[in-house]
DNA sequence: TCATTTCTGGACTCGTTCGTCCATAACGCT
DNA sequence: AGCGTTATGGACGAACGAGTCCAGAAATGA
């Protein structure tokens, strides 16, 4: 019984998104969303109350769906969870060089920007990486079940090896190291998790 | 023959330094580097030139101490290269679980805000990151030498998988993971590092 | 002491950006 | 069709921040 939005909600969180990415927080600007986005004013800021909730938003939305990738990516049965392994941490690899922008990650640039002064990003931040730990771990869990990976290591320290290896490729890849490099180091931290004792 | 000048280059850099690295480089306002610093802003301009360049400047310096800090920890002769590897990687965990405040490393948090817009950033941090590469791998190479690390995978490689654990440490300390694991994280990858064949 | 040169610091300018406001438009319901 | 409600979008206000400018201070050498 009034007007309806004549825009899509999850379009506009996706070109601020975008924006966000490329620009950080402090210096991505209202109106370049807004013209991004084809909105006025008036509609961003009745729609998402303000710059900084709409960062919020877009950055919760973000941590979502890479922890739903990598969910994707890493569910299967055991017989597979090695070579699953394998393929993410490649992937990761071949992400971050293939990144030619060095825009990283958003989840660790806007950690990085505001998660010292940000509660709400600090807590968005440990949330998204406790859940891709958990993630790795049950992988790895199933890799040891199958005989890939040595038992004699609990999967949860693994998985935490793992996973900042993974946010270390990132942030070299960001420091400007070459694809080969980064490809090394994947294949190498494959290399060196252990082996079963058979 | 001319009016000295009455502050300390140095020190100005050192508390500009602190300014960046707490707020990053778009939060960081010339006032408040002119007001913690006691200057006004004509001598700040007049002898840093500009927002830009003296953070050039600071993040420079940063670098090079940091890469100086790591090469005193890791010299000295192969009979100790691995207990100096060892507390280097311990200390790392140990100094991000510390740093409460989030701050992270400004050489991370820098690159990470403005390696994509700004080259002469990029290639420092590039640097840094080849030179801490080029420090572990001589430390990897002495460990080999004196039978501390198996001799059948190249300094270089483990030296760069060291190096993505250490940077993954730092982003995950900065996302909020706990002291516990992050040591958890040194010791799993200083445990995974292939042994001397004997 | 005086001249010259550089430093100092705060007032000022100007562009920028967040957020507000409001007249108007669009829709659903009766 | 008319009414009430909500969306729209661009103009506007106000604050803020980078960089400039300049009148005066301080030091050195003649």
């Amino acid at each position: 019984m009034a007007r309806p939005r004549k825009f899509d909600e999850q379009r506009v969180l996706d070109t601020a998104r975008e924006r966000f990415w490329s620009g950080g927080y402090a210096a991505t600007r209202m109106d370049d969303i807004a013209e991004a986005t084809g909105l006025g004013k008036g509609s961003l800021y009745g729609a998402f109350g303000g710059k900084r909730e709409l960062f919020h938003r877009v950055f919760d939305d973000y941590c979502g769906s890479v922890v739903d990738a990598v969910s994707r990516q890493l569910d299967g049965n055991d017989a597979d969870a090695y070579a699953r392994l394998s393929a993410h941490v490649y992937a990761v690899a071949a992400a971050t060089a293939a990144d030619t922008d060095r825009r990283g990650c958003l989840l660790a640039k806007g950690a990085a920007e505001l998660a010292e002064h940000d509660e709400a990003v600090a807590e968005r931040a440990r949330a998204a990486i406790e859940a891709l730990q958990a993630l790795l771990e049950d992988d790895i869990a199933a890799c040891q079940r199958h005989g890939d990976i040595g038992a004699d290591v609990e999967p949860g320290r693994l998985a935490a090896l793992v996973l900042a290896v993974l946010r270390g490729i990132e942030a070299l890849g960001k420091a400007g190291v070459s694809e080969e490099t980064l490809t090394d180091i994947a294949r190498t931290a494959l290399a060196v998790l252990p082996r079963p004792a058979d």
